[in-house]
DNA sequence: TCTGGGGTCCTAGGACCC
DNA sequence: TCTGGGGTCCTAGGACCC
């Protein structure tokens, strides 16, 4: 017999919104973010002009998450907007984190904003999990300064639904029982992995809420959308079992940088010059995580907003930044068409723990040098912060020579708290 | 559309091998 | 080439999530 599961799901409510606001509440400013239509957002004039996050009160203007800032705007004029401060809530959410272990051991990170906890077997430690949700909710509220949603449940899916009912600040139950009259009557794009296209997909077939597709024939489904429409199907059956994994670097299948540039790249050097900074971080990212990688792959967007991408498999595993670059650097020359691109990025997959470090018999021996390099650079650029080092070619270029690294500004008051 | 950046998984088609 | 079928590997592209 199976025992019955315990899972909690945290949200943070607006999570980028919240974290300045209370960032700046601490800094002594008397308005509160979370009370007046306000959004983070970036800069239009860098091209990366989209809402990130967005007030209570700016949701009632139906400004959504990823529209452009200029469309945010036409809604309510008045709209107050923030920049993001990325390290900022790195911190904050790595605070929640640590509050959370306190409370079991298995704790999973499913997104800067988003952890399940399990507490299946602990009846003996807390025995009101409803009362135990609402005491960490008000632990996070007090010491971190901002409010999270709760969901409980048996399964990892139902309590994500759950946290996402009436926000914010509050604690829901998604149990087996309640499913027909708590998720059924929602619409079916509320539910988790139906996104806009397989929602106009669904209304085709006349499925307008999550019990529409609970009830729906499978077979139909199936011939649809593939095992997506058995997914999906199950889901809206509450119908899921997957683990809650706790661990840092655990499964992790692959890593990447992108960056959308301020000004089109319309020549190849300029553009080499982006792909080797975005490889500095995909690099030292990759050997921070104790792995190697057999697969590099480039994607790039056109001005007319079309991507499309290149990979390419390696039979020499590794975690070398110059070796990732002068692949990624041959990948763009083999599909740029030379039109003015907006956007290039890199990533690297396949995998495999570093402990072993295959040398290829085609690979010049100073590979050993390579690799004491990067290790010297990385530990220079954790102590000083990223631009302590930087390659020649950056100098005078206008470039970043790292895209996504570490910046070294720090919040000294969060910090004390945090 | 004045449209970001980090991921995961699935599918289709072609190459290649037996 | 009027040439079968199955399995595996690889690449490109698309869908989804936060």
């Amino acid at each position: 017999m199976n025992k019955k599961r315990i899972i909690f799901h945290i949200d943070v409510n607006s999570a980028f919104l919240s974290w300045t606001a209370a960032y700046r509440l601490q800094q002594g400013e008397i308005l509160d973010l979370r009370t007046i239509p306000a959004v983070v957002g970036g800069n239009p004039l860098e091209r990366h002009g989209i809402v990130l996050a967005k007030s209570i009160p700016a949701k009632k203007y139906k400004i959504e998450t990823g529209e452009p800032l200029f469309s945010a705007v036409q809604k309510c004029p008045e709209l107050t907007i923030v920049k993001p401060q990325y390290d900022l809530y790195i911190k904050c959410s790595n605070a929640m984190v640590e509050v959370l272990k306190e409370y079991t051991p298995k704790v999973q990170r499913f997104s800067v904003d988003e952890c399940f906890l399990e507490f299946t077997g602990m009846e003996n430690v807390y025995g009101d999990y409803i009362q135990l949700a609402k005491d960490i909710k008000e632990r996070i509220k007090k010491e971190l300064g901002f409010t999270v949603n709760i969901g409980i449940s048996s399964n990892k899916l139902l309590a994500k639904v759950a946290s996402d009912f009436t926000k914010p600040d509050m604690v829901h139950t998604l149990f087996k029982e309640e499913i027909k009259y708590k998720m059924w009557p929602l619409p079916v794009g509320d539910l988790f992995m139906v996104g806009r296209k397989t929602v106009s997909k669904l209304n085709k077939l006349n499925i307008r809420t999550i019990g529409d597709l609970a009830n729906f024939d499978l077979s139909v489904l199936k011939a649809v959308l593939k095992s997506h429409g058995v997914l999906i199907w199950n889901y809206a059956n509450g119908v899921e079992d997957s683990e809650v994994r706790c661990g840092n670097f655990i499964n992790m299948k692959g890593l990447g940088n992108s960056t959308t540039i301020s000004f089109d790249v319309e020549d190849i050097r300029t553009a080499h010059m982006i792909l080797l900074s975005l490889c500095e971080t995909v690099g030292m990212r990759l050997r921070d995580s104790e792995n190697l990688c057999s697969l590099v792959s480039v994607v790039i967007k056109n001005s007319d907003f079309l991507m499309y991408r290149r990979q390419r498999k390696i039979y020499y595993a590794t975690d070398s930044t110059k070796e990732i670059s002068k692949i990624a650097c041959e990948l763009f020359d083999e599909i740029w068409k030379g039109e003015a691109l907006r956007l290039i990025g890199v990533s690297v997959s396949e995998l495999c723990t570093n402990e072993m470090y295959q040398i290829s018999i085609f690979e010049e021996e100073n590979i050993e040098k390579e690799r004491a390099l990067d290790s010297t650079i990385d530990k220079i650029r954790r102590k000083y912060g990223s631009k302590a080092i930087l390659r020649g070619s950056f100098l005078h270029s206008g470039i970043n020579p790292i895209n996504g690294g570490i910046s070294e500004e720090n919040y000294p008051i969060m910090s004390s708290i945090l």
